[in-house]
DNA sequence: CTTGACCTTCCAATGATTGGAACCTCCATC
DNA sequence: GATGGAGGTTCCAATCATTGGAAGGTCAAG
Protein backbone atom coordinates (compact mmCIF):
# COMPACT_ATOMS: atom_id res chain seq x y z
CA UNK A 1 0.00 0.00 0.00
CA UNK A 2 1.36 3.70 -0.72
CA UNK A 3 0.83 7.04 -0.15
CA UNK A 4 -0.49 9.31 -3.30
CA UNK A 5 2.86 10.22 -3.62
CA UNK A 6 4.49 6.91 -3.83
CA UNK A 7 2.12 5.87 -6.09
CA UNK A 8 2.87 8.95 -8.49
CA UNK A 9 6.09 8.47 -7.95
CA UNK A 10 5.83 4.73 -9.36
CA UNK A 11 3.54 5.39 -11.52
CA UNK A 12 4.28 9.22 -12.95
CA UNK A 13 0.93 10.60 -12.76
CA UNK A 14 1.33 13.65 -10.15
CA UNK A 15 -0.02 13.38 -7.04
CA UNK A 16 -2.45 16.43 -8.66
CA UNK A 17 -3.69 14.35 -11.39
CA UNK A 18 -4.47 11.28 -9.55
CA UNK A 19 -6.78 13.18 -7.35
CA UNK A 20 -7.91 14.93 -10.45
CA UNK A 21 -8.65 11.92 -12.14
CA UNK A 22 -10.56 10.30 -9.08
CA UNK A 23 -12.79 13.12 -8.89
CA UNK A 24 -13.48 13.30 -12.43
CA UNK A 25 -14.32 9.19 -12.15
CA UNK A 26 -11.66 8.60 -14.28
CA UNK A 27 -10.31 6.32 -11.47
CA UNK A 28 -12.11 4.62 -8.75
CA UNK A 29 -12.04 5.88 -5.12
CA UNK A 30 -9.37 4.27 -3.18
CA UNK A 31 -9.38 2.92 0.20
CA UNK A 32 -8.31 5.40 2.99
CA UNK A 33 -6.00 5.31 6.19
CA UNK A 34 -8.14 6.73 9.59
CA UNK A 35 -6.93 10.27 8.62
CA UNK A 36 -8.39 10.32 5.27
CA UNK A 37 -4.85 9.52 3.51
CA UNK A 38 -5.82 7.60 0.13
CA UNK A 39 -3.65 4.45 -0.13
CA UNK A 40 -2.62 2.76 -3.59
CA UNK A 41 -2.35 -1.28 -3.96
CA UNK A 42 -0.21 -2.31 -6.85
CA UNK A 43 -3.15 -3.17 -9.32
CA UNK A 44 -4.16 0.91 -9.07
CA UNK A 45 -0.90 1.53 -9.66
CA UNK A 46 -0.86 -0.29 -12.54
CA UNK A 47 -3.63 1.57 -13.71
CA UNK A 48 -2.30 5.11 -13.58
CA UNK A 49 0.96 3.53 -15.23
CA UNK A 50 -1.63 3.24 -17.95
CA UNK A 51 -3.34 5.93 -18.18
CA UNK A 52 0.45 7.70 -17.73
CA UNK A 53 1.35 5.68 -20.60
CA UNK A 54 -1.49 6.28 -22.85
CA UNK A 55 -1.91 10.56 -22.21
CA UNK A 56 2.21 9.95 -23.72
CA UNK A 57 0.27 8.56 -26.97
CA UNK A 58 -2.09 11.85 -26.77
CA UNK A 59 -5.30 9.48 -25.69
CA UNK A 60 -7.59 12.17 -24.73
CA UNK A 61 -9.06 11.23 -21.36
CA UNK A 62 -12.57 10.36 -22.81
CA UNK A 63 -10.84 7.48 -25.10
CA UNK A 64 -8.30 6.68 -22.00
CA UNK A 65 -11.90 6.18 -20.05
CA UNK A 66 -12.68 3.74 -22.41
CA UNK A 67 -9.42 1.96 -22.87
CA UNK A 68 -9.55 1.49 -18.91
CA UNK A 69 -13.12 0.21 -19.58
CA UNK A 70 -11.76 -2.60 -22.39
CA UNK A 71 -8.35 -3.31 -20.77
CA UNK A 72 -10.46 -4.69 -17.44
CA UNK A 73 -13.08 -6.79 -19.68
CA UNK A 74 -11.83 -9.91 -20.54
CA UNK A 75 -14.38 -10.17 -23.18
CA UNK A 76 -12.95 -7.49 -24.98
CA UNK A 77 -13.02 -7.89 -29.04
CA UNK A 78 -9.32 -6.13 -30.02
CA UNK A 79 -11.36 -4.59 -33.04
CA UNK A 80 -13.11 -1.78 -30.38
CA UNK A 81 -9.22 -1.12 -29.40
CA UNK A 82 -7.98 -1.22 -32.93
CA UNK A 83 -10.45 1.07 -33.77
CA UNK A 84 -10.14 3.63 -30.58
CA UNK A 85 -6.11 3.87 -31.55
CA UNK A 86 -6.60 4.26 -35.34
CA UNK A 87 -9.58 7.11 -34.69
CA UNK A 88 -6.95 8.73 -32.62
CA UNK A 89 -4.34 8.42 -35.05
CA UNK A 90 -6.51 9.84 -37.59
CA UNK A 91 -7.32 12.98 -35.49
CA UNK A 92 -3.22 13.58 -34.89
CA UNK A 93 -2.47 13.39 -38.34
CA UNK A 94 -5.09 16.00 -39.00
CA UNK A 95 -3.75 18.27 -36.76
CA UNK A 96 -0.04 17.13 -38.14
CA UNK A 97 -1.19 18.12 -41.89
CA UNK A 98 -2.87 21.65 -40.43
CA UNK A 99 0.64 22.30 -38.56
CA UNK A 100 2.49 21.52 -41.41
CA UNK A 101 0.65 24.01 -43.74
CA UNK A 102 0.87 26.69 -40.79
CA UNK A 103 4.88 25.77 -40.97
CA UNK A 104 5.13 26.22 -44.53
CA UNK A 105 3.70 29.12 -44.55
CA UNK A 106 4.91 30.76 -42.23
CA UNK A 107 9.01 29.56 -43.37
CA UNK A 108 7.98 31.02 -46.33
CA UNK A 109 7.00 34.66 -45.12
CA UNK A 110 9.83 34.69 -42.88
CA UNK A 111 12.43 33.45 -45.28
CA UNK A 112 11.35 37.03 -47.69
CA UNK A 113 11.66 39.18 -43.96
CA UNK A 114 14.68 40.50 -43.99
CA UNK A 115 14.42 40.61 -40.22
CA UNK A 116 16.25 43.94 -39.84
CA UNK A 117 16.42 47.20 -38.34
CA UNK A 118 13.90 48.49 -41.41
CA UNK A 119 9.68 48.25 -40.69
CA UNK A 120 9.28 46.67 -44.26
CA UNK A 121 7.77 43.34 -43.42
CA UNK A 122 5.94 40.78 -45.56
CA UNK A 123 4.76 38.46 -42.38
CA UNK A 124 3.05 41.95 -41.56
CA UNK A 125 1.61 42.22 -44.84
CA UNK A 126 0.30 39.02 -45.14
CA UNK A 127 -1.57 38.82 -41.83
CA UNK A 128 -2.85 42.28 -43.09
CA UNK A 129 -3.95 41.25 -46.07
CA UNK A 130 -2.71 43.82 -47.78
CA UNK A 131 0.10 41.86 -49.81
CA UNK A 132 -0.08 43.27 -53.21
CA UNK A 133 1.14 39.93 -54.50
CA UNK A 134 -1.40 37.61 -52.81
CA UNK A 135 -1.42 34.79 -55.83
CA UNK A 136 2.57 34.40 -55.33
CA UNK A 137 2.65 34.44 -51.48
CA UNK A 138 -0.52 32.65 -50.30
CA UNK A 139 -0.64 29.31 -52.28
CA UNK A 140 3.02 28.06 -51.96
CA UNK B 1 -19.87 51.29 -39.95
CA UNK B 2 -20.78 48.14 -39.65
CA UNK B 3 -22.76 46.12 -36.54
CA UNK B 4 -20.79 43.05 -35.18
CA UNK B 5 -22.47 40.98 -36.82
CA UNK B 6 -21.30 42.35 -39.82
CA UNK B 7 -17.89 43.10 -39.04
CA UNK B 8 -18.05 39.71 -38.03
CA UNK B 9 -18.68 37.81 -41.52
CA UNK B 10 -16.44 40.78 -42.91
CA UNK B 11 -13.60 39.38 -40.63
CA UNK B 12 -14.31 35.73 -40.62
CA UNK B 13 -13.96 36.64 -36.26
CA UNK B 14 -17.46 35.37 -34.59
CA UNK B 15 -19.37 37.99 -32.73
CA UNK B 16 -18.91 36.10 -29.69
CA UNK B 17 -15.01 36.13 -30.50
CA UNK B 18 -14.96 39.52 -31.27
CA UNK B 19 -16.58 40.99 -27.98
CA UNK B 20 -14.20 38.16 -26.23
CA UNK B 21 -11.27 40.19 -28.12
CA UNK B 22 -12.43 43.28 -26.95
CA UNK B 23 -12.99 41.93 -23.18
CA UNK B 24 -9.56 40.62 -22.88
CA UNK B 25 -8.27 44.11 -24.56
CA UNK B 26 -6.80 42.73 -27.85
CA UNK B 27 -8.94 44.96 -29.64
CA UNK B 28 -10.04 48.55 -27.96
CA UNK B 29 -13.71 49.48 -27.11
CA UNK B 30 -15.13 50.68 -29.85
CA UNK B 31 -18.03 53.19 -31.04
CA UNK B 32 -21.75 52.25 -29.37
CA UNK B 33 -24.98 53.52 -30.98
CA UNK B 34 -27.50 55.02 -28.52
CA UNK B 35 -28.94 51.82 -27.81
CA UNK B 36 -25.83 50.36 -26.97
CA UNK B 37 -24.40 48.45 -30.10
CA UNK B 38 -20.76 47.67 -31.36
CA UNK B 39 -20.13 49.65 -34.39
CA UNK B 40 -17.09 48.63 -36.49
CA UNK B 41 -14.87 50.78 -38.71
CA UNK B 42 -12.96 49.52 -41.67
CA UNK B 43 -9.90 50.03 -39.59
CA UNK B 44 -11.30 48.07 -37.05
CA UNK B 45 -12.69 45.41 -39.66
CA UNK B 46 -9.17 45.38 -41.03
CA UNK B 47 -7.51 44.15 -37.33
CA UNK B 48 -10.17 41.81 -37.09
CA UNK B 49 -9.09 40.43 -40.64
CA UNK B 50 -5.48 40.61 -39.24
CA UNK B 51 -6.60 38.52 -35.80
CA UNK B 52 -8.04 36.00 -38.00
CA UNK B 53 -5.17 35.43 -40.47
CA UNK B 54 -2.79 35.37 -37.55
CA UNK B 55 -5.20 32.76 -35.98
CA UNK B 56 -5.30 30.70 -38.86
CA UNK B 57 -1.55 30.65 -38.76
CA UNK B 58 -1.57 29.19 -35.36
CA UNK B 59 -0.49 32.35 -33.33
CA UNK B 60 -1.52 32.49 -29.82
CA UNK B 61 -3.54 35.22 -28.66
CA UNK B 62 -0.90 36.97 -26.66
CA UNK B 63 1.48 36.51 -29.75
CA UNK B 64 -1.15 38.42 -31.88
CA UNK B 65 -1.24 41.49 -28.99
CA UNK B 66 2.39 41.83 -30.20
CA UNK B 67 2.11 41.90 -33.76
CA UNK B 68 -0.81 43.87 -33.45
CA UNK B 69 1.35 46.24 -32.19
CA UNK B 70 4.13 46.00 -34.59
CA UNK B 71 1.56 46.39 -37.21
CA UNK B 72 0.41 49.73 -35.78
CA UNK B 73 4.19 50.92 -35.40
CA UNK B 74 5.41 52.27 -38.30
CA UNK B 75 9.32 52.40 -36.70
CA UNK B 76 9.07 48.93 -35.89
CA UNK B 77 12.23 46.53 -37.01
CA UNK B 78 10.93 43.55 -39.07
CA UNK B 79 13.72 41.49 -37.09
CA UNK B 80 10.95 41.71 -34.15
CA UNK B 81 8.18 40.48 -36.13
CA UNK B 82 10.51 37.66 -37.93
CA UNK B 83 11.44 36.52 -34.27
CA UNK B 84 7.84 36.06 -33.19
CA UNK B 85 7.55 33.75 -36.28
CA UNK B 86 10.65 32.06 -36.00
CA UNK B 87 9.80 30.83 -32.25
CA UNK B 88 6.35 30.13 -33.50
CA UNK B 89 7.49 27.66 -36.27
CA UNK B 90 9.76 26.05 -33.36
CA UNK B 91 7.00 26.24 -31.15
CA UNK B 92 5.00 23.80 -34.09
CA UNK B 93 7.60 22.23 -34.93
CA UNK B 94 8.18 20.76 -31.50
CA UNK B 95 4.44 20.15 -31.45
CA UNK B 96 4.88 18.15 -35.04
CA UNK B 97 7.52 15.77 -33.72
CA UNK B 98 5.92 14.92 -30.65
CA UNK B 99 2.49 13.78 -32.32
CA UNK B 100 4.75 12.07 -35.19
CA UNK B 101 6.26 9.95 -32.98
CA UNK B 102 3.11 8.90 -31.24
CA UNK B 103 1.53 8.33 -35.05
CA UNK B 104 4.41 6.09 -34.96
CA UNK B 105 4.02 4.02 -32.24
CA UNK B 106 0.46 3.86 -32.51
CA UNK B 107 0.79 2.89 -36.29
CA UNK B 108 2.97 0.15 -35.33
CA UNK B 109 1.05 -1.32 -32.26
CA UNK B 110 -2.14 -1.40 -34.38
CA UNK B 111 -0.40 -3.26 -37.33
CA UNK B 112 0.10 -6.14 -35.21
CA UNK B 113 -3.39 -6.22 -33.89
CA UNK B 114 -5.78 -8.48 -34.67
CA UNK B 115 -8.46 -6.36 -34.87
CA UNK B 116 -11.01 -9.13 -34.27
CA UNK B 117 -13.21 -10.67 -32.03
CA UNK B 118 -10.78 -12.20 -30.04
CA UNK B 119 -9.59 -9.89 -26.68
CA UNK B 120 -5.62 -10.57 -27.22
CA UNK B 121 -4.31 -6.91 -28.08
CA UNK B 122 -1.12 -5.40 -28.61
CA UNK B 123 -2.23 -2.26 -27.85
CA UNK B 124 -3.50 -2.82 -24.35
CA UNK B 125 0.05 -4.72 -24.08
CA UNK B 126 1.78 -2.02 -24.40
CA UNK B 127 -0.37 0.77 -22.35
CA UNK B 128 -0.61 -1.71 -19.58
CA UNK B 129 3.44 -2.42 -19.57
CA UNK B 130 3.20 -6.09 -19.66
CA UNK B 131 4.52 -6.35 -23.19
CA UNK B 132 7.04 -9.47 -22.88
CA UNK B 133 8.81 -8.11 -25.79
CA UNK B 134 9.21 -4.62 -25.20
CA UNK B 135 12.38 -4.08 -26.32
CA UNK B 136 11.00 -5.20 -29.52
CA UNK B 137 7.72 -3.02 -29.51
CA UNK B 138 8.80 0.34 -27.25
CA UNK B 139 11.89 1.49 -29.52
CA UNK B 140 9.98 1.80 -33.01
C1' DC C 1 -48.27 45.64 -32.04
C1' DT C 2 -46.26 41.50 -32.71
C1' DT C 3 -42.72 38.66 -34.69
C1' DG C 4 -38.15 37.58 -35.62
C1' DA C 5 -33.50 38.75 -36.17
C1' DC C 6 -30.19 40.99 -34.04
C1' DC C 7 -27.85 43.04 -30.17
C1' DT C 8 -26.46 43.32 -24.97
C1' DT C 9 -24.27 41.15 -20.53
C1' DC C 10 -23.06 37.40 -17.63
C1' DC C 11 -22.05 32.75 -16.42
C1' DA C 12 -20.44 28.29 -17.59
C1' DA C 13 -18.40 24.58 -20.02
C1' DT C 14 -14.83 22.45 -22.88
C1' DG C 15 -9.61 19.62 -22.08
C1' DA C 16 -5.64 18.77 -19.28
C1' DT C 17 -2.93 20.58 -16.08
C1' DT C 18 -1.05 23.48 -12.58
C1' DG C 19 -0.87 26.65 -8.65
C1' DG C 20 -2.02 28.21 -4.29
C1' DA C 21 -4.41 28.81 0.19
C1' DA C 22 -5.84 26.89 4.42
C1' DC C 23 -5.74 23.12 6.98
C1' DC C 24 -4.57 18.32 8.95
C1' DT C 25 -1.25 14.39 10.07
C1' DC C 26 2.67 11.82 10.69
C1' DC C 27 7.33 11.21 12.19
C1' DA C 28 11.68 12.60 13.89
C1' DT C 29 14.38 15.42 16.68
C1' DC C 30 15.38 18.48 20.63
C1' DG D 1 5.98 17.02 25.18
C1' DA D 2 6.75 20.63 21.90
C1' DT D 3 8.23 21.81 17.44
C1' DG D 4 9.28 21.54 12.64
C1' DG D 5 9.02 19.79 8.20
C1' DA D 6 7.33 16.85 4.77
C1' DG D 7 3.43 15.28 3.00
C1' DG D 8 -1.40 14.60 3.02
C1' DT D 9 -6.48 16.87 2.56
C1' DT D 10 -10.08 20.12 0.18
C1' DC D 11 -11.48 23.86 -2.62
C1' DC D 12 -10.94 27.57 -5.75
C1' DA D 13 -8.73 29.57 -9.60
C1' DA D 14 -5.89 30.15 -13.62
C1' DT D 15 -4.19 28.70 -18.10
C1' DC D 16 -5.73 28.82 -23.68
C1' DA D 17 -9.30 29.64 -27.20
C1' DT D 18 -13.76 28.97 -28.07
C1' DT D 19 -18.57 28.00 -27.69
C1' DG D 20 -23.14 27.71 -25.60
C1' DG D 21 -26.96 29.41 -23.26
C1' DA D 22 -30.02 32.36 -20.46
C1' DA D 23 -32.32 36.65 -19.81
C1' DG D 24 -33.14 40.74 -21.64
C1' DG D 25 -33.07 45.07 -24.85
C1' DT D 26 -33.61 47.00 -29.84
C1' DC D 27 -34.88 47.41 -34.50
C1' DA D 28 -37.17 46.57 -38.78
C1' DA D 29 -40.93 44.64 -41.41
C1' DG D 30 -45.47 42.92 -41.70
Amino acid sequence: MRTIGEAAKASGVSAKMIRHYESIGLLPKVQRTGAGYRLYDESEVHALRFIHRARSLGFPLETIRQLLALWRDRRRSSAVVKKLATAHVADLETKITEMQSMVKTLKHLAHHCHGDERPDCPILEDLAGDNANAETCRHL
